[in-house]
DNA sequence: GGATACCAACTAGTATACAAGTCGGGAGGC
DNA sequence: GCCTCCCGACTTGTATACTAGTTGGTATCC
């Protein structure tokens, strides 16, 4: 496992959460691996208690499976729940998106160029880690702008499955269009456009679907 | 706080989680009200463990505010928050129930019907806490029959904050029109109007939006 | 009397000990 | 050789001990 750097004033909890669903995204910790509590806690230096509750936090999302007094396992890919987890990504950023239209003010439209601008800088650069980071932040302004932070924090509890698909798309496929994609949405949303804004975002998202195919042609073993 | 019965084979923290948060929906543990690990271990006949597992779940929709080392409490009706629960309900649940005016089968659409019959019997035996689980049982079907159970399951995590509102709102205004909503919500799944059904739910939906000024006034402490 | 510094009693965070359950391998019987 | 039983080494679940940080009251100093 690649373990992080803990940072200043971080809870034990909150560092095992965030490196171990960091390292589920890019595949360290594989789809359909057991892990253990114990392990995980001597690669952190922490004690089974916090390693402990994030673990039940990532349960909640299905993303880990534990079988209780028996182990517990990184869950295998299910396109029914990555295809659950695009539904409520597009239904969602679908609606917020044309909020956004009526909501963003030129500040916020300045926040979302800067964006693009640097994740075509890291697209340049062949720096995916930290693109898709960044394809988050994006989307995570886009929902900030309508004052629905909290919606996007907690659709991100089962976006992680979309994100591990997504994360084997990046390296696998081109990320030129994703950008594009990003500056067309922020063009509609500057002109008021919430008809336009949905449709590309709906387009957007759907990238993901398409690619499906070809990720699991090329890792099988980690498909339910 | 109302303690429940624990359930066979259940653990202590999803006891613990179950009781906590019916707890918190029917205001025994008040917005605003400060709690304790080791009360609420007291309580339920557990040590902290298990309790504190629920109360991190908890404060992860941000129903419960834990203050490090200091305190935590129960959150007050934040309408912002609401109004985000709200909108994440009413744009989930229309997609939703579009995609059920193609999917229902007719056995779907026989538990519906059974489960509309059960409200109106629960109405009139003015059995409101009956009646909200069955609210909720319904609005579970409609997500079921169109295979977005998971996304149900982490809807509610932010619904919470609705459902407490909600459960305000059972007790001091007509539940009868929630029934009837129902009730024709299933008539146009059944007809397979998508349009109609959309409309119906948007309307269903936006009745708590209307009622919270009157709940506002009646229990003015607990907001924020 | 008023301001300050300290201390006791809380809080939540973490570590560790123990309980309960699962599973597989090996000894023993046949 | 094969089946069966049992035991030991794992797993997660829970209880408890301890750490660290906050808070409010009180004694003390000025």
């Amino acid at each position: 496992m690649n373990v992080l750097e803990r940072l200043p004033r971080e809870t034990g909890r909150d560092y095992a959460l965030r490196t171990i669903k960091d390292n589920i995204i890019k595949l360290e910790l594989a789809p359909g691996s057991q892990i253990s509590e114990n392990e995980l806690a001597a690669e952190l230096g922490l004690s089974r208690t916090p390693v402990r509750e994030a673990l039940i936090d990532l349960s909640k999302a299905k993303i880990i499976e534990i079988y209780p007094q028996k182990r517990s396992v990184v869950s295998l890919i299910d396109y029914d729940m990555v295809e659950e987890s695009r539904f409520m990504r597009n239904v969602l950023e679908c609606a917020v998106v044309e909020l956004d239209c009526e909501l963003a003010s030129p500040d916020d439209i300045g926040r979302l160029r800067e964006s693009v601008r640097l994740q075509k800088f890291y697209l340049d650069s062949f720096y995916p880690n930290k693109l898709m980071a960044l394809d988050n932040e994006f989307h995570g302004l886009i929902f900030g702008i309508a004052r629905k932070a909290q919606v996007f924090t907690l659709m991100q509890n089962i976006s992680i499955h979309f994100d591990r698909v997504r994360s084997m798309a990046l390296s696998a496929v081109k990320d030129l269009k994703i950008v594009q994609d990003h500056e067309d949405i922020v063009n509609a949303i500057e002109r008021g456009d919430p008809a336009e804004a949905r449709r590309l975002m709906e387009f957007h998202l759907s990238r993901y679907k398409v690619d499906a195919a070809a990720i699991r042609a090329k890792y099988p073993q980690y498909f339910k």
